[in-house]
DNA sequence: GTCCTTGCAAATAGTTTGCAAGCCG
DNA sequence: CGGCTTGCAAACTATTTGCAAGGAC
């Protein structure tokens, strides 16, 4: 097959790969400017789109619009603050997550995402709605 | 307090409850012009979000841009169909549930969210993708 | 009368697509 | 070269907001 290596693909991932804060495509795209001042938006969702395909990022769906992506394709648990909209990792209870793979199985399901609503710290203490929806 | 009460509320709730579809607002809002031809879209969102708000709903967010309501709010698992976006109830296993319920106290968490990916029989048949993201 | 709600239209926000040009192998 | 990929701009889709008018209490 021909020409199927891009620089813009690679950064992408590589910029993914490096943050834990389970990004927006937008914020992924700024990240990359930094490198590839040229790079384009849509290249940037058209490769977040093609990791997803190819198993190495998942696309979390949450409130608040933007998608966010994740390099970190171990099942895992994750948190979502109702206000800001931040997606953060939580501990994965071993017990459970074995349970849910154990269900898919069973049922024949392709796999599993388990959100908790979490109020995250910082709008914990602004007690405020809507002051500053996580810019991530 | 005044002014609290009105029909297209009502309906909407009333559309609302009486599907296991887990419409999108759009959905919804189509079902309540068969009785109220003249409400408008934006009523739809606003009660919607209302009747989320005051946990007389609960809202799905999954890829496929739009979102989906639900007014069954007891705990309950869900699949997702990844090709057409179509929501499913599925049979919610007590013994995770209580888990996971555990999980959330003990954490201090606000509540959870258990979705799997699952090929619906429709789109497992037509094998083919995107040819039909269902309408609801 | 006052506050809440509505319908409409316009505005946003996020994401996708068409296309001509460029790069990979 | 031939096919995959890119950047740009325009198109789309879903949702939200501003506002004047109507309804609830």
């Amino acid at each position: 097959m021909a020409g199927n290596y891009s620089v813009q693909r690679e950064t992408i991932y590589q910029v993914l790969k490096s943050t834990k804060t389970h990004p927006s495509a937008d914020w992924v795209y700024r990240r990359c400017r930094d490198v590839l001042p040229g790079i384009g938006l849509a290249t940037v969702y058209r490769n977040l789109e093609l990791l997803v395909e190819q198993g190495r990022a998942i696309k979390i769906n949450v409130a608040q619009g933007k998608d966010r992506y994740d390099a970190d394709v171990t099942p895992h648990f994750h948190t979502v603050c109702p206000i800001c909209g931040k997606v953060s990792d939580c501990d994965t209870d071993g017990v459970i997550a074995k349970a849910l793979d154990g269900e898919c199985e069973r049922r024949g399901y392709q796999g599993w995402s388990l959100i908790f609503t979490d109020v995250c710290p910082d709008c914990r203490s602004i007690k405020q709605i809507k002051i500053s929806r996580s810019d991530q």
